[in-house]
RNA sequence: GGCUAGGUCGUCCAACGGUAGGGUAGGGGAUUGAAAAUCCCUUAAUUGUGGUUCAAUUCCACACCUUGCCA
């Protein structure tokens, strides 16, 4: 397979199994697009793929970063592209499976960043002059050096705010320049993204609901333990199984309690994974029934892929 | 059965007798260096029957349902 194929939806929608069956279709090595599986521990809640899961399919970019080390989209891009050369250097198919939507999108779209660098001072200082004289001043602040940005952001979104602020400060451009010339090389790769839905969002809440019990068998306690045990991970805690835990770690809730609120927060997380996929014209959705077995998605999938490449 | 306090969006809680409002869930959207994060928009309700009144979620009566206490 010359193109290289992208298998994206919300959690829990099986897009692990699907594609480690493409993989063996298509001769192909997996490449995760997944912003917690990077991590070397939360292997449960991240819902890494296990040994018995990948089937001898090699799989990358999963369990190779400390959680207390931070991780960007910028890296996610770098690392992927190393990835797919080395893939196809041996001759294999690359297949990217995972649910973190911006990464995907901007692999897919080749983004470019340039070596802005962050700058936490800046960001203290302006998360302060927020708490002073208020959001709406600060996105005043950001439509003086690029109304565009500006337009766009709503003042209580102040994390986005800062980060343009910080973009200019840093660098000198506008975060609307960057932006533009982070698009000026499209990608060298051709893809087929194939997005995984349901025929009814009720069938995806059923599954998320079954899947967060079955974590629960597997040792997701034992994971969220050591995430509440380790405060120091920048990116990783955010992940949801372990923060949602935290409560009844501290006595604060009912283990029911917390599992219901982590239930909860998965379902919307899926919702906004939905989202993000609906929004990029290119993916071609794959719409699973109740009763579809994983053979019958497979044979979707093949379908979706064997008409593409027809076009 | 008696007494008691209630019955308002799916749920939790508001509304001097005068436009039924908010939290939360649900739905939709945004998304360029923390993205499993962050932010925005939004559907939706007065238990029923009478009565008082220009006007009833609000006052009165009855019915039904629920809390708690007593039997």
């Amino acid at each position: 397979m010359n193109k290289i194929i992208v298998v994206t939806g919300p959690t829990a929608s099986g897009k692990t199994a699907l594609a480690v069956e493409l993989a063996k279709i298509y001769n192909g090595e997996v490449i995760s697009a997944d912003s917690m599986q990077i991590y070397t521990d939360m292997d449960v809640a991240s819902a890494k793929p296990t040994p018995e899961e990948q089937q001898g399919i090699p799989h990358h970019l999963v369990g190779f970063l400390d959680p207390s080390e931070s991780f960007s989209v910028a890296d996610y891009v770098k690392l992927c592209d190393e990835c797919v050369q080395d893939i196809r250097s041996r001759g294999k198919t690359a297949i990217i499976c995972g649910g973190t939507g911006l990464y995907i999108n901007s692999f897919v779209d080749n983004l470019e960043f340039d070596d802005s660098k962050q700058d936490f001072a800046f960001r203290d200082e302006m998360r302060k002059f927020a708490e002073k004289h208020g959001n709406s001043a600060l996105l005043e602040k950001l439509r003086e050096i690029d109304p565009q940005t500006a337009e766009t952001l709503h003042e209580n979104n102040v994390g986005r705010i800062i980060r343009a602020l910080e973009v200019y400060h840093t660098t000198g451009h506008t975060i609307s320049q960057a932006k533009a010339m982070s698009r000026q090389i499209p990608s060298p790769y051709e893809f087929i993204m194939i997005t995984l839905d349901f025929d009814n969002r009720e069938t995806l809440h059923n599954r998320i609901n079954r899947r967060v019990d079955e974590m629960l068998k597997h040792g997701l306690l034992d994971d969220a333990r050591k995430c509440f045990e380790q405060p120091n991970r920048p990116t990783a805690a955010q992940a949801i199984g372990c923060k949602e835990l935290y409560p009844y770690f501290r006595g604060e809730k009912s283990l029911e309690e917390c599992v219901e609120e982590l239930k909860l927060r998965t379902r919307q997380y899926a919702k906004r994974q939905l989202t993000w996929f609906r929004r990029d014209k290119r993916n071609l959705r794959l719409i699973i029934g109740e009763n579809d077995e994983l053979s019958d998605i497979v044979k979707k999938a093949v379908d979706l892929i064997n008409s593409s490449n027809a076009v």
